[in-house]
DNA sequence: AGGACACTACCTACCGTTCGTTAGTTATTA
DNA sequence: TAATAACTAACGAACGGTAGGTAGTGTCCT
């Protein structure tokens, strides 16, 4: 089914090592010696290193994409409360395994100095998915005019909770993420009054 | 007043590269370039470059540190609620500036891996020393059992909103941080009612 | 059917450059 | 005089990348 293809072994040694160690801090030769063959080789595939790290980004970026949005029709018909907090989790959870959370931060904060524009070129089309996402969910729990502070404020939630996924251990991280999130809610219901 | 001398020069050019590129980014002969000598030259103030780097994150974990006890204490007169919204404030302004919140927030998520231990020491202290600032104002204002709740909440604000400094314009960031600190205020006050 | 050709994916060997680091020397300063 | 802080020169190692070669595979042309 899976094509094992070399050039598919390649990207995936990469993606662990670059998400470990950075752009600058993998070299060929360790990619090279974890797929199995030698460090020219590599050039069979691609034609140089950074051609390899932004096939390697976009390959992440568009699979993040997908998973944002079949995650948010699987939740489609819940509870808009449910479903931002379903988001919440099943986003923290997806980022956590795989390397995958760790190189998606680790581009969005430091990408290297002469990808950067590339790079943010693919991830602004992630922004926008998540924009459209959690705005058709918000669009049904809260008054039009109070829309934007509360897409800030989960968006915040977000990403304080995402970074925090590194910071501290499962358990410390859930009970983190479960606090956090009662107090948002709460925030959010207590908007009618004043 | 201030010894303008070759070490701490040294220390604030590598503390500017370091940031914006991390240490497997930065070589010693930029840094050198940047005082103004040659790179051997270095070796007369430190031994290695991890000696330097070293120095300057133990630097900028003391001031950090100091910045939050100091800006704790200037705002001690004020209300509770003040108190947390101006910490956020401060910090958020802080960090902006000088590269600082840039080598912080990267040596706290993508330590080089060599050098993680000792980088995880030096900031356990920050930690602590938050933790201590935000709970003596926290006491203040909501009930016992409550309190590591909201605090949860506040740190993931703080994570959150710190984040978003690198993605955003000034303007648009600001919004975003009056937005998610009112979602946050509101979700505390609205906690007496079941 | 069989040979010539081209293509793919790998190899070994090596390129020039830059890296962090050391040695040895000199000029300034205390 | 002794220490300090700079220098020039050079080291070995590792880097990203190239050249050239070689098996294996399929394809086209008689």
């Amino acid at each position: 089914m899976k094509k094992d293809s070399t050039q598919d072994r390649i990207k995936e040694v990469a993606l662990i090592l670059f998400a470990r160690k950075g752009f600058e801090g993998t070299s060929l030769s360790e990619i090279a010696s974890g797929v199995g063959i030698k460090k020219p080789s590599l050039y069979a595939h691609y034609k140089s290193k950074e051609d390899l790290f932004l096939g390697v980004i976009h390959k992440v970026s568009v699979d993040y994409n997908a998973f944002f949005i079949k995650t948010a029709e699987e939740l489609s018909d819940r509870s808009p409360e449910d479903q931002l907090y379903y988001l919440l989790h099943k986003n923290t959870g997806y980022l956590r395994n795989d390397e995958l959370g760790l190189i998606f931060k680790r581009m969005m904060l430091f990408p290297p100095e002469s990808l950067r524009s590339d790079i943010y070129a693919m991830f602004e089309k992630t922004e926008d998915v998540m924009r459209q996402v959690i705005q058709s969910i918000l669009v049904q729990m809260v008054r039009e005019e109070e829309w934007e502070q509360v897409f800030d404020a989960y968006l915040c939630l977000l990403d304080g909770v995402f970074e925090q996924v590194f910071y501290y251990s499962p358990e410390e991280h859930k009970k983190r993420l479960e606090n956090s999130w009662s107090a948002f809610i709460k925030g959010v219901y207590s908007r009618e009054e004043k």
